[in-house]
DNA sequence: TTGAAAGCGATACCAT
DNA sequence: ATGGTATCGCTTTCAA
C-alpha cells in the first residue's frame, strides 16, 4: 500500500520539471519539450506506472468527469438495471465515470444523495427509476446539467429533459400482434392503477381495437397488480367463464407467468387454446418461459443511452451525435420529452386464434 | 449554475479568516475561536448554504471516504442487488459513500475499473458478484484495503477476505424441512454444474438424507440449469415416471416455477400431490408464486453488510463492532472466510407427504 | 483569539 | 526549451 507515484516522482526520475511531465503526458510536448526529454519522461512514467491523481485533476480543472446517477431502487431491484447499463456505456465511451447512489425508495434520501454528489462536484446528474413514474425533482438537480430516465418532472413547470418508453404504441402494437393472428376477444390484464404506464398501455390497446373496429368489452380490461398471483387470479376469473377470451395481454411478464399457471391448471394449452403476451421482456424470465413468452420489450438500454447522450451534450457540445437505436422505429423528441419505442419480441406463447 | 460557496466566502461574510471557519465548522471552535465569531460563522455558513468541497477535502486529507464497488453484473442483472444495498447501508452509516462500477461480465474490464477507482483515490474496494463464484482478483485490489462479497479469491494463495453464504447448510436445511414433513423420496434439481454453489447445495442435501438414514437415489439428483424451462423439463422427466418423488428441491426459484408449470400440466396439485422448494427467495417471485414458494433465502443484505463492516474495520479501527444479523444463526468467521447462514422461508408450496 | 502560510497533486502561464 | 509559480478549496500548524 505504498503511495502512488506523482508527477513529481516522474519529473525527478526523468531529470526534468513537473511542467514538462504535464505537457508531454498530455500530448502537448512537441514544440515545447526536447525529443530526448520526452522519451525520458514517458519512460519514467511507465516505469513508475504513473497515472494522474484524478482528485487533484478535478480540483485543478473544476470538472470531475463524473456523472452522478441517483436511482429510486434500480440497483437493489431486479428491474431496469439496463437503463444504467446503457447510460454507463455512453459515459465510458466519452471518458466519463458514473457513480450510482440508490435511495431504496426512500424519497427523503433524494435530496441528500444529490447533495452528496454535488459536494463531490459531479459534472452532471441523472435520475433513474424502476418503472415509469412522476418525480419530485430534487432541487440540487437544477444546479448542474441533469436529465431524467424513466421518470418525468412532476412539477407544474418542468425544467428537466426526460427519456421514457413509448407506452401507448407499446400497448397498441402488443394488441395488434394478436389481432393479426386473428384474435378478436382479447383481454388486457393491467398492472396496478398507480402506475402512469398503465393507462398509457391500456390506451394503446384501445387504439388497436378501435382501428380494427372491434368494441372493447369493459370486463375484459382491468387492473390487477404486477405479480404472479395477480395474474393467476385475474386469469382464473377470465378463463373459468363459459365465454373466455382467446388471448390475454399482460402488463408485465410476471403477470403472464400467473396466467400460464392458471391456464395449465385449467387444462388449457398455450398457445393452442390461449395466447398469452407479456410486457417488459424481463431478463431470464420471458425467454425461458414454457412456452417462451411473446412480449413487448422495454427499450431500457436505449433509454439509458439516449439520456446520457443528452446529458453529455449539455456538458460539452463536442460529443458526436447519438445513434438512437430504437427497436421498431426511431426515438421521437418533443420539447423536453424523448420517447423511445418498445420492441415486439415474438416467441411461442402466441399463435393463431383457435377455430370455433 | 453559479459557483458554490467556498469557505472563503463564508469567512468574508463573517468577517473572519478561513482558518476560523474551518475550525468552527469542524467542531474545534471552542477554546480557539470567540463565541461571537462562532455564531457569525455558523450564521454565514447556513445563509450561503455552505458545504465543503469534497474534492478539495479529499486532496487535502488524503482520504476520500469513498468505497469503490466493482460488480460483475449486479447492477444490470435482476439478482443480488441487495448485497450492494446492505453494503451501502453500512457505508453510509459511517459517513462513507459507495461508487459502483459494473463490468457487465466482461472480465477484461475488471482491471481498468479498479484502476479508475484507484485513480480516484478510493479508500477501499469491494468486489461483488452475481452468484457464488471464484474470482481472479484484479491486481489493483491488493493496493488498498479490499474485500470480496459472494466470490472468493481464485489464486493459489488467497489474500483477500471474502463473505459468502453457507450453501452446505442451506442445502441441508432445505431437505431437512421436507424430511420433517414426512417426505422420503426427494429429488434435487440443481443448477448448472459450472457454479460452485451447486456441489455445495447438493452436499448439504446428501448430508440431510444421510442423517435421516435415507439412501440417495442417483437418478433423483441432477444438474439441470437455472431457468424456468430447465425446471420444467427436469420435472416432466421426474413426474411422468410411474414412481415419482413426493418433493422436489430446486436450486433456485425460477427452476421452481418450471416445476410448478409441469405439475399443473400433469394435473398434480401443489402441495397436496407434490411439494416444491425454491432457493434464493427471489424478490417478487417467490412470495407471489401460486402457491407461494417455500424457499431458502440467500442472506444478501447481511453479506453486503458483513463485507462492508469488515472493510471499514480495515480502513479505520474505530468503527463500532458489527451486529451480524444472520438469519437462522450467526455468521461464522474462519480465517479469510466469513460464511453467513441462509434462512428458511416456509410458505405454501410444501406440505405433508401424501398418503399412499 | 486570530490570521498567515504551507501543502495535498496537477496544470498553465510566464519568465528565463 | 525549460523551470518557477499561482491556483483549485480545504485543513493544520505556527506566529503574532
Amino acid at each position: 500500500m505504498q503511495r502512488k507515484a506523482t508527477a513529481l516522482d516522474v519529473a525527478k526520475r526523468a531529470g526534468v520539471s513537473r511542467s514538462a511531465v504535464s505537457l508531454v503526458l498530455n500530448g502537448r510536448g512537441d514544440g515545447n519539450v526536447a525529443k530526448e526529454s520526452q522519451d525520458r519522461i514517458r519512460q519514467a512514467a511507465s516505469e513508475l506506472k504513473y497515472s494522474p491523481n484524478a482528485i487533484a485533476l478535478s480540483l485543478r480543472n473544476q470538472r470531475t468527469r463524473v456523472i452522478g446517477i441517483v436511482s429510486d431502487e434500480v440497483v437493489v431491484s431486479p428491474f431496469d438495471g439496463n437503463i444504467i447499463g446503457g447510460a454507463d456505456d455512453v459515459a465510458r465511451a466519452h471518458g466519463f465515470v458514473t457513480v450510482v447512489m440508490d435511495t431504496e425508495r426512500d424519497a427523503s434520501r433524494d435530496e441528500s444523495a444529490v447533495e452528496t454528489l454535488l459536494d463531490r462536484q459531479v459534472d452532471g446528474l441523472m435520475y433513474v427509476t424502476v418503472g415509469l413514474k412522476p418525480l419530485d425533482v430534487p432541487h440540487g438537480m437544477l444546479r448542474v446539467p441533469s436529465v431524467l430516465a424513466n421518470c418525468f418532472d412532476n412539477s407544474p413547470s418542468p425544467q428537466l429533459h426526460h427519456v421514457i418508453p413509448d407506452e401507448v404504441s407499446g400497448g397498441r402494437e402488443a394488441t395488434e400482434h394478436l389481432l393479426q393472428l386473428g384474435h378478436r376477444d382479447i383481454a388486457f390484464l393491467a398492472g396496478a392503477a398507480t402506475s402512469p404506464a398503465v393507462p398509457l398501455r391500456i390506451a394503446g390497446h384501445r387504439e388497436a381495437m378501435a382501428r380494427a373496429a372491434i368494441p372493447v368489452r369493459e370486463d375484459r380490461v382491468f387492473t390487477a397488480g404486477w405479480d404472479i398471483n395477480d395474474g393467476f387470479h385475474g386469469a382464473m376469473g377470465l378463463l373459468s367463464a363459459t365465454e373466455r377470451p382467446t388471448a390475454i395481454v399482460c402488463a408485465n411478464d410476471r403477470l403472464a407467468i400467473g396466467v400460464a399457471l392458471a391456464a395449465a391448471r385449467l387444462g388449457l394449452a398455450v398457445p393452442r387454446d390461449l395466447s398469452i403476451m407479456g410486457y417488459d421482456d424481463e431478463s431470464r424470465i420471458a425467454a425461458t418461459m414454457v412456452p417462451a413468452l411473446t412480449t413487448m420489450a422495454l427499450p431500457l438500454r436505449e433509454m439509458g443511452a439516449a439520456a446520457m447522450t443528452m446529458l453529455l451534450e449539455q456538458i460539452e457540445d463536442r460529443v458526436q451525435t447519438p445513434t438512437p437505436r430504437g427497436g421498431t422505429g426511431l426515438a421521437t423528441n418533443a420539447g423536453l420529452e424523448t420517447m423511445v419505442p418498445c420492441r415486439l419480441v415474438v416467441r411461442e406463447s402466441t399463435g393463431p386464434v383457435p377455430a370455433l
